[in-house]
DNA sequence: ATAATATTGATTTTCATTTTCAATTTCAAG
DNA sequence: CTTGAAATTGAAAATGAAAATCAATATTAT
């Protein structure tokens, strides 16, 4: 299973590092390995009181900022004034699209776009290997 | 010249808004439109108070937000904790691709792309307004 | 020139982030 | 199973960049 090796990698980390290994910490990484969005710290944090109502702010905090440092999540900031942070997705990826009016986060794929990508690549004798796409622009409500 | 066709096209913009044309904002604007990194609120601060020490920090701030709404410059964060301004470069917009082991930029255009894009932006009902495409790989030498 | 409206800039407010600190938990060694 | 050094926790306070406020000032159409 995916989750139970992003566990074992961040638990090598803790280790590395000297970190003890907490249930507060495991809560918190098995709640964000299985998210699929850009996700708050507020966000997380209410998903974690869910279940653990004793969490704190600055837990979810610093564990945050524990997967960053391992590359186990990214952390983005796309102008709404909130980092927010990406689980590595399991399988695809993708791009964004972000309104410059109110922040407002779209997805999207495009292989022909991947395709031309890599040949604009290769003209220049390039390999690529891996690619950031963001998009700026007007949202359907803020045209 | 570039920076008087910029210059027309943040008149354009106010004009359409009903906004006014001021002393301030074209000077921070015409200073903006000399740079050439990623600048700061601060850093574009200091150099408009070289030569206006009139002039204050929001109104620096407003201008570049003006500026960012009619795609002027682009309001990009790389998680100093501060938001950085790109001026669009003078000669039509180009992408980047970066050498992930000799830091090598080269930089490269390709129409169809920015079409694709285009189109991947409105079938989500998004209007672009510019971009950002970083690809990351190895150059010709470090293959 | 006038009046209506927008702008300015110093200041304050807001709010996400980061730090602090006393109490608690972890874990390796005895 | 203890013990104790060291890390962690969570509430609260501090930080600081961004956004809002507001009286004074500037702009623009008439």
């Amino acid at each position: 299973m995916d989750s139970v090796s992003k566990m074992d990698i961040l638990k090598s980390y803790l280790e590395t590092k000297g970190l003890k290994s907490t249930s507060q910490r495991d809560y918190i990484a098995d709640i964000f390995f299985k998210t699929n969005t850009h996700i708050s710290l507020e966000e997380l944090l209410k998903k974690v009181k869910r279940k653990n109502t004793n969490i704190g702010y600055a837990t979810v905090y610093r564990t945050m900022r524990l997967l960053t440092e391992c590359g186990l999540a990214i952390s983005r900031q796309f102008g709404d004034g909130q980092t927010r942070y990406e689980n590595l997705p399991e399988d695809g990826h993708h791009d964004h699209i972000i309104c410059i009016k109110c922040s407002k986060i779209a997805e999207f794929q495009n292989q022909k776009i991947e395709q031309l990508q890599v040949e604009a690549a290769k003209k220049l004798g390039f390999t690529v290997v891996n690619h950031k796409l963001e998009l700026y622009g007007y949202c359907p409500d803020c045209v």
